[in-house]
DNA sequence: CAGGCTAGAATTTGATCATATTTTTGGGCA
DNA sequence: TGCCCAAAAATATGATCAAATTCTAGCCTG
């Protein structure tokens, strides 16, 4: 069994028969998301062909489609690295996760199920645990999957598959920021969410996600300009 | 001289020693973006093969990159095609347009120089007279010109290539639109727009801006009411 | 004489293509 | 109508060529 199969399983819903592209392309949105690939690391494609097991052709098109998500960026002489945040881009960011996110959030409120809510205060008890035990890859898992469940509600795809790709890009910034600093001083307002959620009040809903998407981004903004260099 | 050099030449700016799947990319980029293909056409890849003279694997990236643009969709079978815009696509779109557009004339309002609105005027020019004589293609062209040309002053990488992938998804509805029903109808607020830029009023501008994208996308919406089976 | 800089060779990596394999489609036939 | 076969198209591989980086050795300068 190749890596890329045993990688297959873990990355979530990977189709058995689906093509090694598409494998190859989850695999590593998987892993940058979730800050398995340090900022500004450099990503060959022999390194990926050899790793993986797979061909060069499938690789390519993997690659080619993270750099348009801008999970990867390309380096001008042919190099391609795991996306190195700056300063100005992370303002943009703020604005878009702002804008977009509170959104999702208040369409996601209006037609939300009493059902679902349970689920999303299920993943939000898992994400308090990891963070109790400091389980950064636990942390950044569930925290990614409680937007992910709420923005999937919401039934507006071209937003969600936007926000998708707004976390490729703080992703492994996010890893490094959890690395350095443990995730206890990670704020979250899930719990106003929740409760607005609970209460059926869409715009105090929206606002509790605009409070926690600027906090946090807010984070990783401060760490940026004390170590502009280094990261 | 294969066809994929002569494209290479038309369209805009593509370096002669740049990788061919770079190349390839463009090329469609611009077909798309100007309505040269039509919503829901069928993309093969054998068929760019033989079109362009080029080989499979750089097709197979620019298709890639311009699914994961959302220029192209992909069919479940293996089966690529022309982006078709959904009623409820448009919606989000719409949205997004006037956050994001808006927002970066703000911007660009804030710190544009005289001369640049002087060469945004030229390209309004141009923009009226392609409409007085009904050259279609010359309204797509200069239309996406004016927006380009503003929001790259604006300064703000992100949000300018979020909004290009964004006309990627409706360029060929728009073009549709435009042979339907001329480009006599069209509004635009350039003349308000360029009038706040010179106050030098961002708010002004913006609004401007807004009531541009939002009365432009509702002729769309309009259309896909109307034939929502046939477009 | 030592240190640094540059030219060039070797190695690594990327780009492209030709080809083999698998899948889907669509028509013909029962 | 449903099934089967052929053609077409997509997927995937490995080979080949080209470009870029790195390493090394030699040269120049202080």
């Amino acid at each position: 069994m190749t890596l890329i199969e045993t990688e297959t399983r873990r990355a979530q819903s990977t189709a058995p028969g689906a093509p090694a592209h598409e494998t190859i392309y989850k695999v590593l949105r998987t892993q940058i998301l979730f800050g398995e690939m340090a900022p500004g690391q450099h990503v060959t494609i022999q390194g990926l062909v050899q790793n993986l097991g797979a061909g060069m052709t499938p690789v390519r098109e993997a690659i080619r489609r993270l750099i348009s998500d801008g999970a990867l960026q390309f380096q001008g002489n042919r190099r391609v690295s795991v996306l190195k945040l700056a300063r100005s881009d992370l303002e943009q960011l703020i604005f878009l996760r702002k804008t977009i996110e509170t959104d999702l959030t208040v369409r996601a409120a209006q037609r939300i199920t009493q059902s679902e809510i349970v689920g999303l205060g299920r993943i939000d008890d898992a994400l308090d645990a990891a963070i109790a035990v400091g389980d950064v890859a636990g942390y950044l898992r569930f925290n990614f999957a409680f937007h992910q469940t709420l923005y999937t509600v919401a039934d507006a795809p071209i937003l969600t598959e936007l926000t998708d790709r707004l976390w490729l890009h703080f992703g492994p910034s996010l890893r490094v920021f959890c690395g350095r600093f443990g995730t206890q001083n990670l704020p979250d307002r899930h719990k106003e969410l929740l409760a607005a959620l609970t209460a059926r009040d869409p715009m105090a809903a929206g606002q509790a996600m605009e409070m926690d998407v600027v906090q946090g981004m807010q984070l990783i903004s401060e760490m940026l300009d004390d170590t502009s260099h280094s990261l």
